[in-house]
DNA sequence: CGCCAGGGCACCG
DNA sequence: CGGTGCCATGGC
């Protein structure tokens, strides 16, 4: 990997492992809209990129090195070994080839820790591109304005001092339904102070988890989806509906098992590479409706 | 149009 | 405590 800098644009160059439309659309982030092919604009952190995939290039515009080399580079995990953490799920455990081989280009990204709180306690119980609609809204009304790109505007997501006196009332406005509460309950306890990122990224995940679950309208699966997306918690193996067809379908005979009992086969038998395991299973399975029932 | 969505809570026995 | 219904909104 290697970074040149032309005018005002940023080339990463000699990238493995990396898609950014599988990155994209996997459905870890919500913040970003395609505008052409293996082409996005995308918010992280208050900024916004408007970023280009050629090849094993990526093209980052209207950005400078320091900017790349200091943010997004880390955004998009572009630092790890991925070569490695595949080589190590699949000496465990060659069903995971198809999987891999497939969606061999996703990488985990390293996402900001409110955005992700509250992106995913809208996500209870609602298809991504509802999801993407309700973040964009919010960052529209509480954010800041960033750049026009394509057809879209974007926006920052809000600070939680941005969205100290937003309503539940206003959330509803914002087409939250009943997560309206949740997300009040959580920006309340992170304005408190009772959600310190620092000491949160470094307690084991079930105790960071167990923190995350004081908030009302989080349970396990959003907890470990913040602890994995929003807190480097790669260990962190979320169990939604599809990973628990997925799982069901390829080690549990298709047998109906609790979620609960996914979520301990998942950390059991991948560990650390857990999260990585989790999301090469959830974006393959949605995209061929493993275990999907006719 | 009825079902289900990257769930979690309250309530029931 | 373990299971069940409901929550608000939109895609398919």
């Amino acid at each position: 990997m290697k970074i040149v800098q032309d005018n005002n644009n940023v080339y990463v160059k000699d990238i493995r492992d990396f898609d950014l439309g599988q990155t994209m659309e996997c459905g870890q982030c919500f913040h970003f809209n395609k505008l052409g092919e293996d082409e996005y604009g995308l918010v992280a952190s208050g900024r916004f990129l408007h970023a280009k995939q050629e090849g094993s290039d990526l093209c980052l515009f209207d950005t400078t090195t320091d900017e790349a080399e200091s943010f997004w580079i880390k955004y998009f995990d572009l630092e790890r070994d991925y070569s490695q953490i595949k080589s190590m799920l699949l000496k465990e455990d060659e069903k995971l080839s198809e999987a891999i081989e497939t969606m061999w280009g996703v990488r985990i990204l390293n996402q900001e820790f409110f955005e992700t709180l509250i992106s995913f306690i809208i996500s209870q119980n609602k298809q991504i591109p509802h999801i993407k609609q309700i973040v964009a809204t919010i960052s529209r009304l509480y954010g800041n304005y960033l750049a026009k790109a394509g057809s879209f505007e974007f926006y920052s997501f809000p600070t939680p001092e941005q969205m100290k006196n937003v309503t539940v009332e206003d959330l509803k406005e914002c087409k939250t339904g009943f997560r309206a509460p949740y997300i009040k309950d959580a920006i309340d306890h992170v304005l408190a102070g009772k959600m310190n990122e620092d000491d949160l990224r470094a307690m084991p995940v079930m105790q960071c988890n167990q923190q995350l679950m004081s908030i009302k309208g989080v349970g396990v699966k959003v907890a470990n989806c913040v602890s994995l997306f929003g807190l480097g918690h790669r260990e962190a193996f979320p169990v939604d509906v599809w990973i628990k067809r997925i799982v069901e379908t390829l080690y549990f005979d298709g047998i109906d098992t609790p979620a609960e009992r996914i979520g301990e086969f998942g950390t059991s038998r991948f560990g650390e590479f857990g999260g990585y395991a989790q999301q090469y299973l959830f974006y393959y399975g949605k995209t061929i409706k493993m275990g999907v029932k006719k």
